[in-house]
DNA sequence: GTGGTCTAGACCACG
DNA sequence: GTGGTCTAGACCACC
């Protein structure tokens, strides 16, 4: 069995319910959570992770809305098997690219180091 | 002549300071400002982008203190000519590389788009 | 159950948030606030000092980029339990430990004197 | 022929009068500059320093209110023999003493190692 | 001229 | 409840 971390940190800027969807998303990438598994239930991932559920809530209706997972009201929360990518997010991950790679130029990283470091990144990710 | 433009969002959820503090990190890339050159006087701008003065201040502050600009009392603001960049800074970078990596995966791009898409984007930023 | 005692001088040129971050620290180091204890609300600190709001949240803000303390939206603000000194930091404290012990010695104080002094203030400051 | 040497960081936000005030303390209390020395000119310092001649002035007066040198119209700036030390001048650097020694403590800094500290600053200024 | 500080009060996001 | 953001305008220090 899979086993998925989460890792919260109280004192940062970024609020808690993103914090928790980015850790799922990349759970998802690596594997951890394959399409069609269930997420915790909110009270379970609320208590293991000692925040409100309310903060889960929000963390999953926003990968809802995203298209990361489906909500039902029978089985829980699933990890979705189709995605479909909408023109404004693609936009979003495209601005979010630039502004990285800017930094990265800036200070001195060279077209070469970031293309290996993206393509580490992307290896380490299992297929699923 | 170079021009610095600056496009902010008011109805975005991102602080407007956070959003001027990225517009020049960006031009700072793109060659549109280039190491040495001065960035408009806080008031310039704050009339230029018509927004507050001190929202200027806080994001010229901002990328003073992670060190892509200089702010001299007698000359207003200047971009870096060296940057050092912090190993924490250096963690950031990488976090924020993998969460968008892995929203890319899931999304179905493949390894050599994203390498394409980076390329790209390195590329379209000029050498000054 | 421990006060803490914060002075602010109106007239000093000194700016309000550092001489409250400086109280701030000095109140650490003598014990009247332990690590993990609890500083007052940004609102509540603004009313008993009679300062705006936005200034007692600068003053905040400095010392967490400085380490001193934590700030979580849950709970406010703590003092840190562990301290991470940079070595930027470090360098700091020795120039103005230079400056310091400079002025000491030109106006005659011994080198004896101005140990005693260091040791005294020192002992002062309760363990806690 | 000692030499007074002089390091001014203009993106510091220490003013450029006080940075300058205080490497002449150290100067003095480094031995480099003796009671009865001549300071540069106005002009001179201005010159080779490469600031504004009233941000020198402002900075030699200040000494002078310090009591740190004298202003003769006729020699110029010169030395101090006799430092006539103020009551508030002393609770100033008291003071200061106290902050510095609170953020060592806090940072883990023993008794000791600040002692140590303080004095090889102390031997390392010569007696003049 | 430059940036820095502070205020008073409003509004918002977070939990 | 908490802190964060933004404004408009005033005043100040520095150079």
């Amino acid at each position: 069995m899979r086993i998925l971390l989460i890792e919260l940190d109280m004192s940062s800027e970024t609020p808690i319910y993103i914090q928790l969807r980015n850790q799922i998303v990349i759970g998802i990438a690596y594997g951890n959570l394959a399409p069609g598994d269930s997420l915790p239930t909110v009270r379970q991932m609320a208590q293991d992770t000692e925040i409100n559920a309310m903060t889960v809530s929000k963390a999953y209706n926003l990968l809802k809305n995203e298209g990361f997972i489906e909500i039902d009201r029978r089985h829980g929360a699933t990890v979705s098997k189709n995605s479909n990518i909408s023109e404004e997010y693609k936009n979003r991950i495209y601005s979010e690219l630039e502004l990285i790679i800017a930094e990265c130029k800036i200070n001195g990283l060279s077209k070469n180091k970031i293309v290996t470091i993206c393509e580490n990144l992307y290896t380490k990710m299992n297929k699923v």
